[in-house]
DNA sequence: GCAAGGTC
């Protein structure tokens, strides 16, 4: 018996395609403990991404025992990631004469492939399946027209993981011994993490920066048939000139109209969630990034939604009609009013990706709280693409009073549609009333306003994701994880993101020896040279080569700046562990670990003095400067998206 | 105990 075995990128889509390509006629099995289907001497079996890993030997893993730099020039090695499926693959391979590669059609979905093949033995017939949708026309297309493996584009994503891992691996090695912070504290650096890390930072900087600027605004209300508006002059940067203007003002009754307009705008719904939207709308709901994504992948995983990694914004054609049905079981009446005002096509949004469709629920599934929150949000997203236009209408009008121009402008949703069905993107309405040119109109009352500039606004999970795709930083699977790292390692903290002392100094420290690391410039030249090694312009080696040169030049300069470099990190991370004076003796509180891992607070004249304060063991905990009543610190502790202040010692 | 990228 000779068998073809079709390797695809994850378990479902090993399913579907066994569903399209039986058509309908497939068995399940299971062969160490990995699901197959099976039909007609094929067998698909689904993997869990890549499964292998590149990384050091075994003996470079102790970090005593090899400088840092010396990491460069340590050939990684391919290490199994998951055991069950290498059997399992080996197992199935003892009767298969023929391979089909069937993994995602993309860079990483190449190398994924071709790890496989190292693990067949050589002598089966190797093809490739390329189809940018798991449809039934995609699919037969793709296994009537096989192709061949492109190892130049398996090579340029091993380029990258070669990369990331002696650039990652060394200079978190570096900042991590240079400044004695080792075992479960260490500091991590890395190609997408550090540029990340350094907006953050850069944003911070520009807040402590920023000189707020004051400037006047003469606002007057008004009167019209019983409707009280609001028209406002433009900024004036000059007390004495707006206090001029409106000194001259101030008495008069009336102002003219000089210009009224009116339109009527149709407003079209947001476009198709990809993941990055997503996350952005969820983050404005309040879930972290990491917790939302969590979210949607059980929703995933138990059929509720389509699969969550994504970064389409435009539907393949769905079954719209059939998944508004069973939705109706779940919330009848907003479905009857999405088939009052369903639009004749869905929205599109400007980015088209083949491999998975927009998120969009798949099924009516019923949930718990948390769950039902992003669902919901899924839900309504993919109700509002399929809705009418909103109508709003639009007046702006401009007045003068003794010359002087003033300005007001009115907003009204006519039709809410769209806005009806997704009530989360808010949109402040007022009223205005219709006027004609040269119409006098009555001042009610006048107020001079003094203003200031404002900073610009910290990041918040949501936007952060948003500036990362903008950067090329991260993928659509990695991004939330990113952030969730910096989280874990305390290099920022809070909703609206602000770094720590430890984040500003690992960052200024990198800034100084290995620039390259700290933007996302690093990521766009290397996906300039992945794309020449794909095309054969250039090969693996003499871009790795280029890539560890640059790294060793950098390693120079830290190395002579090492003392500085710990010196520096050492006092943010003092900082960061100071929690105030100690009441009993005056000493310094820091922030501690016992010989378990477990942090408290302790005085810095212990022995001398025994004062202890425990702490929560999970979140961030930081010190703000204030006491308690009782004398003890407060201390601000960030833990799931909630934010609280407490006395140390408990004393309530 | 290092990265980033897949996926669970």
């Amino acid at each position: 018996m000779s068998l073809t075995l079709i390797i695809c990128e994850k378990n479902i889509a090993a399913r579907r395609i066994a569903y399209i390509l039986s058509d309908g006629n497939y068995k399940r099995g299971r062969i160490a403990g990995i699901p197959y289907y099976s039909f007609n001497n094929h067998i698909v079996i689904g993997l869990k991404g890549h499964i292998m890993k590149l990384d050091y030997p075994e003996e470079y893993s102790k970090w005593n025992d090899i400088a840092p730099k010396n990491l460069i020039d340590v050939k990684p090695v391919k290490k199994i990631l998951s055991p069950s499926i290498a059997r399992a693959l080996k197992e199935i391979a003892k009767d298969v004469k023929k391979v089909i590669i069937a993994t995602d059609y993309d860079r990483e979905g190449e190398l994924i492939g071709v790890e496989v093949l190292e693990l067949l033995p050589k002598n089966v017939e190797i093809k490739r399946a390329r189809f940018s949708a798991i449809t039934p026309y995609e699919i037969k297309k793709a296994f009537e027209n096989l192709g061949s493996v492109d190892y130049n584009l398996s090579k340029s994503a091993e380029a990258r993981q070669y990369i990331d891992l002696i650039w990652g691996a060394s200079l978190t090695r570096f900042i991590s011994i240079s400044s004695n912070q080792l075992g479960k504290d260490f500091l991590s650096v890395g190609r997408v993490q550090t540029p990340t890390l350094a907006l953050i930072v850069e944003k911070e900087k520009e807040i402590k920066n920023f000189i707020p600027k004051p400037y006047w605004i003469i606002k007057l209300s008004m009167q019209k048939n019983g409707i009280i508006f609001e028209i406002k002059s433009d900024k004036i940067e000059d007390e004495k000139e707006a206090k001029k203007i409106y000194e001259k003002i101030k008495k008069e009754g009336y102002a003219i109209v000089k210009k009224f307009q009116k339109k009527t705008i149709k407003e079209r719904p947001p476009y198709p969630f990809d993941t990055t939207t997503f996350l952005k709308d969820a983050s404005y709901l309040g879930f972290s990034a990491s917790n939302a994504m969590k979210m949607a992948e059980e929703l995933y995983m138990n059929g509720c939604i389509s699969y969550p990694r994504t970064d389409n914004t435009v539907y393949p054609p769905l079954p719209f009609d059939s998944i508004l049905k069973k939705l109706e079981k779940i919330m009848p009446s907003d479905i009857e009013e999405v088939r009052k005002m369903r639009r004749s096509k869905p929205v599109r949004g400007k980015k088209i990706a083949h491999d998975h469709p927009p998120i969009h629920p798949v099924d009516a599934c019923k949930v718990d709280e948390d769950h039902r929150k992003i669902y919901e949000l899924i839900v309504r997203r993919f109700l509002a693409t399929i809705s009418k236009d909103a109508v709003i209408e639009e007046k702006n009008v401009e007045m003068a009073v003794k010359n002087h121009l003033f300005k007001g402008k009115g907003t009204i949703i006519v039709e809410k549609n769209w806005r009806k069905i997704y009530p989360y993107y808010k949109m402040k309405e007022s009223n205005i009333p219709d006027m004609e040119e040269n119409e006098k109109v009555k001042i009610v009352t006048s107020k001079l306003k003094k203003d200031e500039t404002k900073p610009p606004k910290r990041y918040t999970q949501g936007s952060l994701i948003v500036e990362m795709e903008k950067l090329g930083l991260g993928t659509k699977s990695t991004r939330h994880e990113i952030i969730g790292k910096l989280y874990r390692r305390n290099y920022i903290r809070g909703k609206r993101i602000s770094p720590s002392p430890a984040g500003v100094a690992v960052t200024e420290a990198l800034k100084k020896g290995a620039e390259i690391i700290t933007k996302p410039d690093m990521t766009a030249a290397l996906e300039k040279e992945m794309g020449e090694i794909a095309e054969g312009k250039k090969t693996f080696e003499e871009v790795v080569e280029e890539s560890k040169k640059i790294l060793r030049d950098a390693f120079k300069i830290l190395e002579g700046r090492k003392e500085i470099i710990a010196k520096e990190i050492k006092e943010a991370l003092n900082k960061q562990n100071y929690f105030g004076k100690c009441p009993n003796c005056g000493g310094n509180l820091i922030m501690r670990k016992s010989k378990y891992g477990k942090r408290f607070i302790g005085c810095s004249n212990y022995p001398d003095c025994k004062t202890t304060y425990p702490l929560p063991q999970k979140g961030a905990v930081f010190f703000e400067g204030e006491y308690c009543e009782c004398g003890a610190p407060i201390i601000t502790v960030i833990y799931k998206g909630k934010k609280w202040k407490k006395c140390v010692a408990n004393c309530n």
